[in-house]
DNA sequence: GAATTTTATTATGTATACGTCATTGGCTGA
DNA sequence: TCAGCCAATGACGTATACATAATAAAATTC
């Protein structure tokens, strides 16, 4: 019946430098947090673990499995008999995350900066930076949302700390919807390709304390822009 | 059988007040957890799951979702066919580790600084200092420990962020083993407990600067030391 | 008519079943 | 003796089965 079809397709995918096989478990969590993440599965909604089950095309062990990462994330709440509840983030768990994340993101700026950057990842950043402006000029936030983001990923990667990396994309992950929402909202922003820049040339500068200086700077600011919108616009949870 | 025996016992023990219910998947959390930090499980060893169900004589199942939580965590790593794998640390796992933790705390002093602390709280992180004094004067190191372990987990929790006292009591199940092993190799503590006075009474003071810095400068003195140590003693990993 | 008790439904937690794939030991051939 | 192949064992991933507990619904009594 429907497992077979959905197990030699998932085992026939598997292109040419697969990973490993795409089990599916990982199926079920890669599908699952894309959804929260994307806001398809609004937060505050909950599904019984067939339903997810049955929209995944497996059966409920895999997605239960994928459940438990995911509440060990902090993205879902496992709610005995009453179903996976998408957590949805008040502007108080707003402001937890985003102090962990300056707090983080700082120590990355700083461990970035202490480190000799290789051509690659200068390129990479500036190609970010560089995106960032163009999307900048058309006004087009969710491209200017998109590079804005792999700037920060890539800054927390040249830490050098894979730790570090792991923890941030997952609080980033968590607070993602709340961004998407404000990235609409929100005045040009023009403030942050430049605090961005600054940022960048004080790592590659190798100045550790300005390099965190000015990121915690930036992120605290983005943090009170974001949680004044969301107050300002009556989205009191997200 | 078996099971039946369990379960019936897991579900009559349920004293007065009992949190929920104990679920398999819960006491299988909590024991591989205590086995994992308290070395009874060395590191770098591996279990099948099999074996693991048999020792807590339960099925497969919970145990499996335990495993998942503790690889979310950082303490297992599942490997196909392979077993769980009790995660071993080389040091520079351990500097990752301490750099997180030493930011996290750092914070974590900040804010406490910046909060109205309650009597309780106080009188808390009094009791401990002595206790620290206490153990110091007998030279008993695992009571200093445990005492060091309550300060730094009341302190944390004195910041008021949930997100923030969760993520260092994960980070420091990860390093306990290490903590022990080098508590018993080290100079007496005497220097750590002037700092936690110092610290506590900028904290009292409400001198966020201070006390940030000065938690700071104590995390980092002693990860320097723990690692330190550890290589000195040729522990390559923990 | 309302409240309470009883029954029925249903989702979960956990055990078990089962096919697949990997690893290991033996066997064959040189 | 050793390399390479094959078979067999076994662990895991996942599906399914099943008992339990909770909720909803129905029925009965005052």
């Amino acid at each position: 019946m429907r497992q077979s079809e959905a197990s030699r397709a998932g085992a026939g995918r598997a292109p040419v430098g697969a990973a490993q096989s795409p089990s599916q478990t990982q199926r079920a969590l890669v599908a699952l947090r894309e959804m929260i993440v994307s806001n398809r599965l609004p937060p505050g909604s909950s599904y019984l673990e067939s339903e997810l089950a049955e929209m995944l095309d497996m059966s409920r062990t895999p997605v239960r499995e994928a459940a438990v990462m995911l509440e060990a994330q902090g993205l879902v709440e496992i709610r005995p008999r009453r179903g996976v509840r998408i957590l949805p983030l008040s502007t108080q768990d707003m402001t937890e995350i985003y102090e962990i994340l300056t707090e983080l993101e700082g120590l990355a700026a700083q461990q970035a900066a202490a480190r000799k950057l290789s051509k690659k990842e200068i390129a990479n950043v500036e190609g970010a930076l560089n995106e960032m402006d163009a999307a900048l000029a058309t006004d087009d936030r969710d491209r200017w949302a998109a590079a804005d983001k792999r700037f920060h990923d890539l800054l927390v990667a040249m830490s050098g700390n894979r730790r570090l990396q792991a923890l941030v994309e997952s609080y980033n992950d968590q607070v993602h919807r709340a961004r998407m929402l404000t990235v609409h909202l929100r005045p040009s922003p023009t403030r942050s390709n430049s605090d961005h820049k600054a940022l960048f040339e004080a790592i590659v500068a190798g100045d550790q304390k300005r390099a965190r200086a000015l990121h915690t700077a930036h992120r605290k600011e983005a943090m009170h822009l974001i949680i004044d919108l969301l107050q300002k616009h009556g989205f009191h949870q997200v």
